[in-house]
Parts: structure tokens; C-alpha cells; sequence
DNA sequence: TGACTTTAGTTTGATGTAGAACTAAAAAGT
DNA sequence: ACTTTTTAGTTCTACATCAAACTAAAGTCA
């Protein structure tokens, strides 16, 4: 019947709390990012601004972990809005390289600024080293999934 | 500039790989439940056998923290494939009970058969231990987002 | 009692997501 | 060289989700 060891209720209640803080924290994060920018979309800009260099959507949709469908319908959206740019790749007829255009950047200078105050709070409940602490058995988790799926 | 202060970077990079293992474990899961059930559905359901009794579609909503929105149209997707009923409630011409079918409660058998295994294989990266350290801090930050949103 | 407010539920539109089917181009194998 | 396989991207379908607009039924209050 209910044939659910302990610590397998156990990784139920985790992935579930995982569900559900990502749930919130997104739906909060939204709420405060300017231009109608979605954290998946903001995700990209960011990783567009840090590592700078070329990218196609291909190793976007690696870096992100999400099929290349959803990369596709992803990066649309943020070419809609100005914020990249897309052309072809010269050297390779299948590829694409993904740009940063001005706008971009400093929509994502703005969305940062917007967001900066909203972390803060959060800061209230988890302190820097709660945080530190649980990072890296996520990041266990998360490669184990990454690897294995 | 980049005014993102390192406690602010960690906070970040902690709701990001929270992201990631959602997706991850989430597409995990479904892939191995049975009917076409998704995370949600097979949610709603073990939520109806554990905890017995008359749910409405807003309470369950509030439980799910989700919108009704988001309720109503579950509901809709398991009273289609016959694993739960709704009526209407004969004391407030508002509201509707939800009630667990029998067809329902048998699926979610399965669907508990069919996904232990898979969990099995998780405990293999993170052991027991390892997952009840994690909950306090988790449950923690979901509590204070519930309560600031 | 009559007006205003709150609550329950549905619907619609936008987004992200997976997965599968598909096209086109490059790479590998023989 | 020719065939086969792999890789890059798009499109389509189904689902979950939120937010906002909407209807209907209670509840409140003056």
C-alpha cells in the first residue's frame, strides 16, 4: 500500500518545498523587474552580461538546461523587446549568434537596480551563511539530476 | 554598475539552482508516473487520500498555493480522466466539494509504485541525512515568502 | 432591507516548460 | 564520393502557472 520508505518522504517533502519556493520567489522576483521581463528572461541577460563572447542558442539551451523549444521561444521574446539581436553564424549554416544590444544592457541594468531591495529582505530570514550552507548539497543534487536525466 | 552585494550574488545563485533542480527533478518525475499524470495532478492526489475529508477547490488553492485559477483548471484535467468527482455544495451555492474517486485512489497507487524507484536512486546522492538538514532552512525561506507575497 | 464588500469559481491571455516531429546543414564512416 | 549520423533551430501540442476580468452567491453594515 503505501509503500513509501522514510527517506523517500523525506526527498518528497524536499522537492516540494523546492516546488514551492521556486513558485514564490519567481512570482516575487516578476513582480519587481521592469519592462515585462520574465526571470527566465532576465536569467538571459544577466548571462549575457557576465560572460560576455559569442553564443549561440544551442549552448544557451545547455547552459540553462532547458530544451532548445524553449530557448527558441525565449530568445523571440527578448529579440520582440530589442534587448538581443540574432544573425548567422558565417562559419556554420545550422548556427545562430546570440548579441546584447544597448537596450539590453541597460534593461538589465535597470532590473537589477529594481530587484537589489527585494533580495534584501530576504536577507532578514536567511543569513549569508545559511545560505552558503546550503549550496553546496544542492548543487550535489543538482548535477546528480543534470547528469542523470 | 553591478551593484549586487556577495550575499545578494549568493541569494541568487541559491534560487537558481532551486530553479533548476524544479525543472529537473519535476520532468524526472514525470516522465515515470503513470496515466499521463503530471507533478501537480499526482500532488492533488496524494493530497486527497492523506488527508480525508471534504476540499473544496479554494481551499485546496490556499494549500497548493496557487490560484484558484490555476486549481480550476487541474481539477478539471483529473475529473476528465476520472480520478476525482465534484459537486456542488448543498450549503453554500458558491462553493464545490472535491471527492477522491475510486479509480482515483488506485492510480495513485501506481503512480507511488512507479515513482519509488526513482527515488531510490536519488537517496544515492543525497543521503537521508543529508535531505533533513536541508528542510529547516528550506521550509524557513517558503514560510516567509507564503507570508510576503 | 438595500447597498457595499468579500468569497468561490471560471475564463482568457501571456509565458515557460517538455517532448516530439520536422528541416537543414555539418560531421563521420565506409 | 556517398551514405549515415549528429547537431542546430523551429514549430506544434499539452500542461502549469499567474494576473486580471468576470459571474454568482454570501456576508456585512447602516
Amino acid at each position: 500500500m503505501n509503500a513509501l520508505s522514510q527517506s523517500q518522504q523525506a526527498l518528497f517533502l524536499l522537492l516540494n518545498e523546492i516546488g514551492i519556493i521556486n513558485q514564490l520567489s519567481s512570482a516575487r522576483l516578476e513582480r519587481l523587474l521592469p519592462h515585462g521581463l520574465t526571470v527566465a528572461q532576465f536569467g538571459l541577460l544577466n548571462h549575457l552580461v557576465r560572460l560576455d563572447g559569442d553564443w549561440s542558442p544551442a549552448r544557451l539551451a545547455a547552459a540553462f538546461q532547458v530544451t532548445k523549444g524553449t530557448m527558441t521561444s525565449t530568445l523571440q521574446r527578448l529579440e520582440a523587446k530589442g534587448f538581443i539581436s540574432m544573425r548567422a553564424n558565417p562559419d556554420d549554416g545550422r548556427a545562430k549568434i546570440v548579441t546584447l544590444t544597448e537596450a539590453g544592457r541597460r534593461a538589465r541594468e535597470a532590473a537589477l537596480a529594481a530587484t537589489g531591495p527585494g533580495l534584501a529582505d530576504l536577507e532578514a530570514v536567511l543569513s549569508s551563511a545559511d545560505v552558503d550552507a546550503l549550496i553546496p548539497d544542492l548543487q550535489k543534487l543538482r548535477i546528480w539530476l543534470d547528469m542523470h536525466r
